[in-house]
DNA sequence: GAGGTCATGTAACAGGTTACATGATTGA
DNA sequence: TCAATCATGTAACCTGTTACATGACCTC
C-alpha cells in the first residue's frame, strides 16, 4: 500500500516516466522504500487507471516512445491524507544480518567477506548521498535550507539514509575487529602464543 | 527466501514452537527479518516437508497442544551453506519516512506528531534490547565474551539493532528541532518578530 | 561487435498481509 | 467479566520477484 505514496511522493519533484522514477527510487527513495522497475511501471498503471495521475504520451526521435506521469490534484490530495494517518513501524530486511545472525554455526570467512563488501557499499551510498544533498541545497547553506527552503521532508529522509550508511560503515569495522579478534585467539591458542 | 534462514538461525538457539518463534522474531530477530505468525507457521510447515527441522508434537494439560521445533542436520548445513553465498542489498521500508518525504505537501503538524511515535517507540526497544544483551552476555564482560562466547553472531546482530534504534532516536530529536525551527519562523514572519 | 542506456512491457510464481476462527486458562 | 496469554490454523487477497522480450542508439 505504501510503494503507492512512494511513487506519489516521488512525483512531488515534478513529472517523470516510469524509467526516470527507477532511477530515482535506485539513488534516493530506495532508502525507506525499494521498488524494482517492473512494480513502479504496475504502479503507475494502477495510479493512472485510479485518477491519481496524469499521463501523456511523448513521442521521441531515435528513441522508444514514453509516457510522463504527473500527480493529478486528487492524488495529491489522497497524498497529503496518508501523511496523516498514523504510519506502520519499520520492516527491516536485511540479508547480511541473518547471515551473521548464523555466523557461528556458518562460514565465517565468508561472512567477513560479506561485511567488507557490505562496507564497500556503504562508502558508494555515502558518495552518492553528498552530491544528492549538493542538489537539494542548491546555492543555499543548510541552515538557510532548513530554514526557509521550500521542502525540507525529502532533505531528511536524506538525512536518516546518511545515517544509516554511517552506522553501517561504524558498525562493520566494529563487526570486523570483533572477528579477527577472535581468529587471532584461536591462533595463539594453536601456536602457543605471542603476547 | 531469506525468511527460512532466519526461521533457521532463529532454531540454533534450541528447540522452539511457532508460538516462542513469534516472540523471539519480534523481540529480537524483527531489526533485521520482520515476520508475522502465519509467515512463520507456514515457513515452519514448509521446512519440515523439507526435512530441514524436525516437529516433535507435545501434549499439554490445560493449554492446546504444540509442536517443537529443532534445527535437523540437514537444515544446518544448508544454513552454513547460506552464510557462505553473497547477501541481497538492505531492502527498507519505512513508511513514517515516506510521510516525511511528503511532509511539505501534506500534514506537518501531524507527520511531527509521527516523528515523536517513532522516538517513543525507540526507546522502548532499546530498553528491550539491552535486556537481551545483558541476557546474551550472561556472567562474563563484553571483551571476554566477544573473544570467547561461543556465539558472537546474536550479539552483531543487536549492536546493529541498537545502533539503529539510537540513530532513530538522534534524528528523530533533529528533525523536531528542524521542524520546530521552521514553524517559529512563520510565526515572526505572522506577529512581527521577537529575535 | 559487445555491452550499456533508453523505454516499456508480459507472465508466472513466490512471498507477505489481513481477517477470521477456535478454545481453554489466568490475572486484574 | 474483560483482556491477555497460549497455540494453532484457513482463506483470500495483495505485493514483490524473476525471467523474458523488444528494439534502436551510443560508446569502446
Amino acid at each position: 500500500m505504501s510503494l503507492k505514496y512512494a511513487v506519489l511522493a516521488a512525483l512531488l519533484e515534478g513529472e517523470a516516466s516510469g524509467y526516470d522514477l527507477a532511477k530515482i527510487f535506485d539513488v534516493s527513495v530506495s532508502n525507506f522504500w525499494a521498488a524494482t522497475p517492473q512494480q513502479l511501471y504496475r504502479e503507475l498503471e494502477r495510479l493512472t487507471d485510479d485518477g491519481l495521475v496524469q499521463a501523456r504520451l511523448v513521442a521521441q526521435e531515435r528513441r522508444p516512445n514514453k509516457r510522463m506521469f504527473t500527480l493529478s490534484p486528487t492524488g495529491r490530495q489522497d497524498l497529503a491524507e496518508f501523511t496523516a494517518r498514523q504510519p506502520k513501524p519499520t520492516a527491516a530486511r536485511d540479508e547480511l544480518m541473518v547471515k551473521v545472525q548464523a555466523l557461528d554455526a556458518g562460514d565465517p570467512t565468508a561472512v567477513r567477506a560479506h561485511i567488507e563488501e557490505r562496507i564497500q557499499w556503504a562508502h558508494g551510498k555515502l558518495a552518492r548521498y553528498e552530491r544528492v544533498r549538493a542538489h537539494l541545497l542548491g546555492d543555499l547553506d543548510e541552515d538557510t535550507f532548513l530554514r526557509e527552503g521550500e521542502r525540507v521532508g525529502p532533505y531528511l529522509t536524506l538525512l536518516r539514509g546518511i545515517s544509516f550508511e554511517e552506522e553501517n560503515l561504524r558498525w562493520g569495522e566494529r563487526a570486523l575487529r570483533i572477528l579477527d579478534g577472535r581468529t587471532a585467539t584461536t591462533d595463539r591458542e594453536r601456536h602457543g602464543g605471542t603476547a
